[in-house]
DNA sequence: TACAAAATCACATCATTATGTAGGTTAAAG
DNA sequence: CTTTAACCTACATAATGATGTGATTTTGTA
């Protein structure tokens, strides 16, 4: 019998979710929440084997849930159920811990279907979230070992901007458009998940020291 | 004889400099130039004692110049001669390595002077500009020891900042109004005399390592 | 006690950054 | 010879950061 537990604060979809879940021959559910700000009480009473997390809930995001969960009970499996699909969310659940990435759009079966699936070791995820995480994935590992993925241009860009110069004065150096710099930041965030210069020096000087 | 070299982007300005300096007995016009691009292959041709230089210039900033001045030839005065007297550039033409700097407002007898007291070792300055290096010199002598003459609220919200963390998240994390991170951070840039997150970081963290 | 420095908050305004969209060039890889 | 990745440019809008001014409270110390 697979424990699981749900967090979705629409109440109509929670309902829904807790009957399908039900209805499933060798599954039970052992809690049922509107938020997550309790979840380490609630995991530390209802002991699920799997817990459905949805990602926004007022009060705590699933994301913090996800990561407080992992880090006092790293043997509880995760299933992000969402509605969202950009990269940002996917990449910071999966880094928080999650196994499976499911959208809520693929309904209720395939919810289901990932239950057993992370049981047996799986990472279920939709097929649009599974491309991306690939990526992700490709991107990742073909970075971390040098520089985070970063093209020469890019890392150059950053260095520039780490030593307290704006992209006025980088353009100025590199005899560039602000525009391009503008450019390059914009995909260097994406490869680094981040969304401010502070954010990338920090993450691109933090990698460099090792 | 004291040679003089001089570099000034107003034609009028520099004759003007130029023929007064001439006027006087004891010192003699090695040089005279618009610019100071060419400043490291002028100064090893006329071999000045002393150079008058304007900040503001085009192609290449008299703060740059000063820099490259003094890292090619320490040997060489230098007086920076300018309209500014913003709390930014005396900083920054003092750490350039100008010993002096006058003001154009308080004319060529006085800049003539200051020849004079540069070769004796002083440092000339108009009473304005003084009485702001002083105040600097008494911030700097009291931080440059510590870190940098940060109060430890400053220096706690710096370093938040060089984590990657926007000014929302700092005042959050303080449980402070977002204003008064503003405030701490605006006092900061002007103890560090910088004007943005990076390079405030930049400095602080490259103090720090020592 | 009275002064100075640190810390707090507010409001207004301008500058810079962040993000989206869109397109072009060039050089290596298949 | 087409696809891909890196690089470059442009324009528009939203979000954040920078700067000025002003004021209150607390704290350490002359």
């Amino acid at each position: 019998m697979i424990k699981v537990a749900i967090y979705e604060d629409n109440d109509g979809l929670r309902e829904a979710l807790g009957t399908a879940i039900e209805a499933a021959k060798d599954i039970s559910l052992v809690g049922s929440y509107g938020h997550c700000v309790t979840v380490l009480d609630n995991t530390q009473k209802d002991k699920p084997d799997v817990v459905i997390m949805d990602i926004d809930m007022p009060g705590k995001s699933g994301i913090e849930g996800v990561r407080d969960l992992k880090k006092h009970f790293p043997a509880t499996e995760i299933i992000m159920n969402t509605v969202f699909d950009d990269d940002d969310r996917i990449y910071q659940a999966i880094t928080a811990g999650a196994t499976g990435y499911m959208l809520k759009r693929n309904g209720l079966q395939e919810l289901i279907a990932g239950i057993h699936e992370v049981m047996k070791g799986g990472a279920p995820m939709s097929p649009t979230i599974a491309r991306k995480v690939m990526k992700a994935a490709a991107n990742g590992d073909k970075g971390t070992s040098q520089n985070l993925g970063l093209s020469p241009r890019e890392l150059e860009i950053i260095q520039l901007l780490a030593k307290g110069n704006s992209y006025k004065m980088v353009a100025q150096d590199l005899n560039l458009s602000i525009d391009t710099i503008r450019s390059h930041i914009k995909k260097t965030y994406e490869k680094l998940h981040v969304h401010s210069v502070t954010e990338a020096i920090h993450k691109v000087l933090i990698e460099k020291r090792h």
